[in-house]
DNA sequence: AATGCTATTATTAGCGT
DNA sequence: AACGCTAATAATAGCAT
């Protein structure tokens, strides 16, 4: 909406990309701010700057806000609320809700996917990320299967973990609650049988 | 910008309030994700509804941006490095990987869209997928340390699927291409074994 | 609660300061 | 890095579904 119409995809001119996040920035706060007041909704927005800069909306502020959140997330979605179907329940979530969006676009796309491989001109533009490298040396049916393998291997995980701190709410028989290694100390902590077993459980006789 | 020009002020009527609501929050979050797009930015909005639904925005996902958030917080406002602050690993990436391939997908398949969300008929609504029970009974932060363990445990099996398959192209000494079990093999396969041996690989010399 | 339709207003791209 | 200008595109108010 200027006066030509541009593509949405990344700005490469890095003074074009500076002037246009500060006034979409602007623009989107704006946004922001007349949802609260129109609809007396709470909203927070973060944004980083591609040089990590961070600037905030928030109404009433920001914290307030995030706090909201994430009680509204730990009181999980059988919480207080009454109208509890809200669409957010974290990451796995939405992670899930792009795959499967993707998946659809992707089936009524058909031919499409190829023509947005190419678009990955990257001789350093997108290549900004570190993990680039690995994703780009990954083709794209090696990451679909491994994610469906994640998300198989999740549901075990999540079986037992409903198992360890549902059943037994507190600290039962075996009075620990269900944490997950916390990935930097799998390793170290030997617990492979640990894990496996959570995977594999085979120690509820149920 | 409507058939006629509105006060910014609270909507009395709750209807008018609700679509105002609906249309502007889709709004918002287009602005949101345009940014992102175009500026490399990243961004997270939470939005409260008057009925305390909340509905998120994230890129590359919520989670992520309000951790680096809350880490740009408490580290001061200067920040540690300025570029390299990047609180995304793995599974966190592939999911930033996947919104930017639907975004590209969606440019192309422009209406596509609209048919691919008739196609779900959906009176079950929002529980259409078998993990949604799962993580209904989940709490958020057992899911957030379960991601986190499953981050690394992905960086570990992509280090070797890139060694097996970059490493011997096409069939080196142990003449086979990585593939991530099956998921629904996985069980069946017995393949505990095989699978942390990908997972903690002490296989190859190298 | 969300979507389609359009007349109408709001945002903003490209430039200059 | 932010702001003013203005043509031109994009969002959306009000209605109907």
């Amino acid at each position: 909406m200027g006066r030509r119409k541009i593509e949405i995809k990344k700005i490469n001119d890095q003074d074009a990309r500076q002037v246009c996040f500060s006034k979409r920035r602007a623009g989107l706060f704006k946004k922001a701010s007349e949802l609260c007041i129109l609809c007396g909704a709470e909203v927070a927005v973060i944004v980083f700057s591609l040089a990590g800069k961070a600037y905030t909306f928030g109404h009433p502020c920001v914290d307030s806000v995030l706090d909201r959140f994430h009680r509204h997330q730990t009181s999980g979605p059988t919480g207080p609320t009454p109208g509890m179907s809200g669409p957010t329940h974290g990451l796995v979530c939405e992670y899930a809700e792009l795959q499967r969006q993707l998946e659809l676009e992707k089936k009524k796309g058909a031919s499409l996917a190829k023509k947005t491989r190419q678009e990955h001109p990257g001789p350093l533009g997108q290549q900004q990320f570190w993990w680039d490298a690995d994703l780009q040396s990954l083709c794209n049916y090696q990451l679909e299967q491994f994610l469906s393998a994640l998300l198989e291997l999740k549901a075990k995980v999540d079986k037992r973990a409903i198992e360890l701190t549902c059943g037994q709410p507190g600290g039962g028989a075996h009075g620990f609650a269900w944490v997950p290694p916390p990935a930097t100390a799998m390793k170290s902590y030997g617990g492979q049988d640990y894990f496996m077993k959570l995977m594999y459980g085979d120690t509820t006789p149920h």
